[in-house]
RNA sequence: GCGCUUGUAGCUCAGUGGAUAGAGCAUCUGGUUGCGGUCCAGAGGGUCGCAGGUUCGAUUCCUGCCAAGCGCACCA
């Protein structure tokens, strides 16, 4: 729809400059938007403001000459430009009727249009013949995408960023992949680095020992068998599989309900593999790309917008990370993914300049995209509480999932944007499990499933009302949000910005509500209207519910 | 010192090159004996960190400054 107008707005400035009314320009975007107060109309466009000194004309008069033009269009018989790509517009037409009611022109220069009734009827049809297909999209054009997540080391439990960047990501695939991407969910197990051994020697509790906890010493009891005791690497590589397996693998699937296609070892399908060689290979065969000073293997990072050279082989020959994770690129590269997304930490920016640089190094022509999550600040009383992983006294995702709840936890994470550094306040977790918002849209969702199921007792549900008597003002704003959905999934889809779901989640709660306070559904005066208005309910409930699905969010018949 | 991120209502956070800057919580007022009150309606509360600049128009873009967080390894 909002494409729809887009479009039709830049061939009538095409036109009116084809035929000497308009000076030719360039017009780079035409932009349609959704304006922020209900009486502005669905949609608005600010066309006439931007191009208002371009055309020499004053943005109200060429406001309206653009208006002049569209209403031509959408009244004209042989216009197909407008009924060619969605349903709403064709049904529309094929009931002979305008798919605008009005489209105003006002002050500054705003083009505001105005859905007119038949348009709207036919958004809730729709909805409730695509079901919860509804929002689906083909943006996405098949094209194959990794995404990788959470990958915290296998050394201890996860903590709460890591939860917020799970939850994040995890929704941003159900996002893309109902767009039409084909999402791989990954986690990448760190088991072959330095702190294998630093989690080995916290297991034997020697005077390496870093990392501590009530599962560090289960682990002591478990592992420090006669046969193991001198060997460090043994212990932490045993240890590191239990802590996956037993520690993180639950979490995820039990408590956070996150899904992943692929967990790929460091150490098993990159290293052992010879992943890393490859890369090397490949890296050393091009021109000018590495180079070896002082004993070590450079990697000209700068070359791609790095600040400096990166080592890849240390003077004693030992691989970086960095050559590591050359050769977990190249192992994405051979499994043919189009586009790599990696949710990673805040505290981790200063590595994507040369993880960038090694993806193109490597040939990866792909686009890479970062999520770069900030840590959570725990604060209780006012004060931040501030934890230590050697200390052992971190907030697990666990912890906190027990406390709250998940759909509360999930939410919460979901609400805000992954840049922000946001405060949790312990003091007020289980307190906030009230007061949270998603029990607000769940109580929604339990509503319209206690109507509908009224509704069936009394046999209403199966037949169909007329849409054309949904005239209320709360009606009309809720069938809108409806109607912003599938905007709302390709933005998303676009600029990975999850946390407007469950803002919309909130809205689309919010209208149902009010709408609720208002209009009767069952026994009114008016059984028509009583009909119409149950398929309107049926409607808000199929897209509330894929909402709360796509958030991995229940959705609860009763409460 | 350099770099990245952030600075919007009492608190937690949305948002935008343009129409009176929004939500939740908190505070206050009113409604509702219900098709589930886990609700609805309304009020108060803002120099959009500060100062310049670009623009017809900046909270939004640019520069500088201030503050907070995080980085700045031949660690991972």
């Amino acid at each position: 729809m909002k494409m729809i107008l887009e479009q039709q707005i830049r061939s009538v400035l095409g036109e009116m400059q084809k035929a000497g009314t308009l000076p030719v320009f360039e017009v780079p975007e035409i932009r349609v938007e959704r304006p922020k107060e209900e009486q502005f109309g669905e949609y608005s466009s600010n066309v006439a403001l931007m191009f208002a000194k371009q055309a020499g004309k004053s943005p109200m008069e060429l406001a309206e000459t653009i208006r002049q033009q569209l209403l031509y269009l959408c009244h004209s018989e042989s216009s197909e430009a407008e009924s060619r790509n969605l349903e709403i517009p064709r049904q529309a037409r094929d009931d002979n009727e305008k798919l605008f009611e009005k489209i105003e022109v006002v002050k500054p220069g705003y083009i505001n249009f105005y859905l007119s009734q038949k348009a709207l009827g036919a958004v809730v049809r729709e909805v409730l013949a695509k079901k919860e297909r509804y929002g689906e999209s083909e943006i996405g054009n098949g094209i194959k995408v990794n995404n990788e997540f959470i990958s915290a080391n296998p050394t201890g439990p996860l903590h709460l960023g890591n939860g917020r960047g799970g939850f994040y990501a995890d929704v941003l695939s159900r996002v893309l992949r109902k767009a039409g991407f084909e999402v791989t969910n990954e986690y990448y197990i760190n088991d072959a680095g330095e702190q294998i051994l630093k989690l080995g020697h916290s297991v034997l509790k020697d005077s390496e020992a870093v990392y501590s906890g009530e599962y560090i010493d289960e682990l002591n009891k478990r592992l420090t068998t006669d046969d193991l005791k001198q060997k460090v690497k043994e212990v932490g590589e045993k240890a590191a599989g239990i802590v996956m397996e037993e520690m993180i693998k639950k979490t995820l699937q039990e408590k956070m309900q996150v899904s992943f296609d692929v967990f790929t070892s460091e150490k098993k399908d990159i290293e052992e593999n010879g992943y890393i060689n490859k890369a090397l290979e490949i890296l050393r065969a091009k021109e000018n790309l590495v180079y070896e000073n002082e004993g070590a293997l450079w990697l000209k990072t700068t070359l791609y917008g790095d600040d400096k050279d990166r080592v890849l082989l240390k003077q004693d020959g030992a691989k970086t990370y960095l050559a590591s994770d050359c050769g977990y690129i190249l192992y994405k590269m051979e499994r043919s993914f189009e586009r790599i997304i990696e949710v990673w930490g805040a505290d981790h920016h200063g590595y994507v300049a040369r993880f960038r640089a090694a993806a193109q190094a490597l040939g990866f022509t792909g686009k890479v995209d970062f999520i770069l999550v900030q840590l959570v600040k725990l604060v209780k009383d006012g004060e931040e509480v501030r934890m230590s992983k050697r200390a052992g006294n971190v907030i697990t995702i666990d912890k906190l999932i027990e406390k709250v709840g998940h759909d509360v936890a999930r939410f919460f994470f979901l609400l805000y944007a992954p840049e922000t550094q946001m405060n949790f306040d312990l003091g007020l977790a289980e307190e906030r499990s009230q007061k949270n918002p998603v029990f607000y849209v769940q109580y929604a969702h339990a509503r319209l499933s206690s109507i509908l199921r009224k509704a069936e007792e009394e046999g209403l549900a199966k037949t169909s009302g007329d849409l054309n008597l949904l005239v209320h003002p709360k009606e009309r704003e809720l069938i809108c949000e409806l109607l912003f959905f599938p905007e709302l999934m390709e933005t998303i889809a676009r600029d990975f910005t999850v946390h407007r779901l469950p803002q919309y989640a909130i809205r689309l709660a919010d209208k149902l509500h009010s709408f609720y306070a208002d209009c009767r559904v069952l026994n009114g005066e008016n059984k028509e209207l009583s009909l119409a208005r149950l398929e309107l309910i049926k409607a808000v409930k199929v897209v509330l519910a894929e909402t709360l699905d796509v958030m991995g969010i229940a959705a609860p018949e009763k409460m």
